[in-house]
DNA sequence: TGCATTGAGTGCAAGGTTGCACCTAGTGTA
DNA sequence: TACACTAGGTGCAACCTTGCACTCAATGCA
């Protein structure tokens, strides 16, 4: 009654392909960046250096792989938040009130910060890593996308799009302000700066979204 | 510097067939006997039921190779209580000395209830088994010899060969007669009767072997 | 006796991993 | 500018694992 129909290879390939971001992680955390080689990051997951290729087309990829799982805990933590808080009525207020509480209270910059540590700190050296910060994000919206409309079955599908993407939209353009101003700190006015930032999106998304209170 | 050149493929098999062996391990440990199929042990195992095949050419092989495992942890005790011993004179006496004395003070009925136990009791259903445990007591023949030619480098082969064959085959013949007598049992009662049957082999040893005592 | 079933063992093709040779772009240096 | 060197990335053949279909011998049963 093992997993024998559906493909012991599958399992396998997974645990290697697992195998190969966690040594990346573990060299990222240790070196503070991603400052190592292929050679290296094969030998230290204890595979050939082709596989690597062979399970990421490049490091990049690789690399954003690590940003989102690095990534994920704090993206569950973000969707936890909506998921407790009660069902609205499916309207714009509704999807958008659940969404900026748990932008407010979701350790956000500490996600970016992990982003920022994985692809080597607030002034990466080559711009070419930049593409990496949007795609994590594009995936994190993806997935809040993917929660409102579970939430909300009846909302429209295009204003639900709408507001998400308004939303992270903005939350990269004020992530990359705030890293620009604090450097990815954590202390208590790097996290001042970040409310500051978030407010203003907010109100701005709120003003161009939802009809201005009467 | 890892073991680049050493081939990792090497090392990938052999954690695979250890794998292997020791789901079989385990199993027999469960089961009291290996009273299972290949398709169980695969399923144990995580690995293809023709992987099994591909390092064993039989499951007979497979449960030799754990017998001797099982039987490593004691025979290393038998070696290193000769290892222990003060070097002789590389003399037929001296040689005969210690292996006998290591004999008088290892756990052999231990061993011998581990390889029973394997094999699947004092009365095994099916005789197709019994070479096996000549096979496991073989290996065990062959690393008695290395350590005694190591020990005593100056010693004649032959003289020596013929000595470990003699009380490894007659261990060989009192492992059945105690099996016979007293089931693998490892109580006080049973243990005598080791001693008993393992005092005539070496006398029989000592008087074939060694001059007659002035 | 005839027949179905079970489990050991094999042949084979498909797919994953590996080492090696190779290509290429970027960088440091004379 | 020319040259060497490093490091990302690819092509390829060899090897290993796996699933599947198959054979064969033993066992159970009508």
């Amino acid at each position: 009654m093992t997993r024998s129909t559906l493909d012991r290879r599958a399992a396998q390939k997974a645990e290697r392909r697992s195998t190969i971001v966690d040594a990346a992680r573990d060299l990222i955390e240790e070196r503070g960046g991603p400052t190592f080689g292929v050679d290296e990051l094969a030998a230290r997951a204890d595979v050939s250096r082709r596989t690597v290729f062979n399970h990421f087309p490049s490091l990049d990829d690789l690399f954003l792989t690590v940003c989102e799982d690095a990534l994920a805990v704090v993206v569950d933590d973000f969707l936890a938040r909506i998921a407790r808080t009660p069902l609205g009525d499916g309207g714009r207020s509704a999807m958008f009130d659940e969404i900026a509480a748990a932008m407010h209270d979701a350790d956000l910059p500490a996600a970016i910060a992990t982003i920022l540590r994985i692809l080597g700190g607030p002034s990466p050296a080559d711009e070419r890593k930049a593409p990496l910060t949007d795609a994590a994000f594009s995936r994190v919206t993806e997935r809040l996308l993917a929660e409102v409309l579970r939430r909300h079955p009846a909302a429209d599908v295009l204003e639900a799009e709408l507001l998400v993407e308004s939303l992270m939209g903005g939350i990269v353009v004020i992530s990359r302000h705030w890293v620009e101003r604090t450097g990815g700190r954590l202390d208590a006015a790097a996290r001042a700066t970040w409310q500051d930032l978030l407010a203003r999106l907010i109100a701005n998304v709120r003003n161009g979204y939802l009809p201005a209170a009467p």
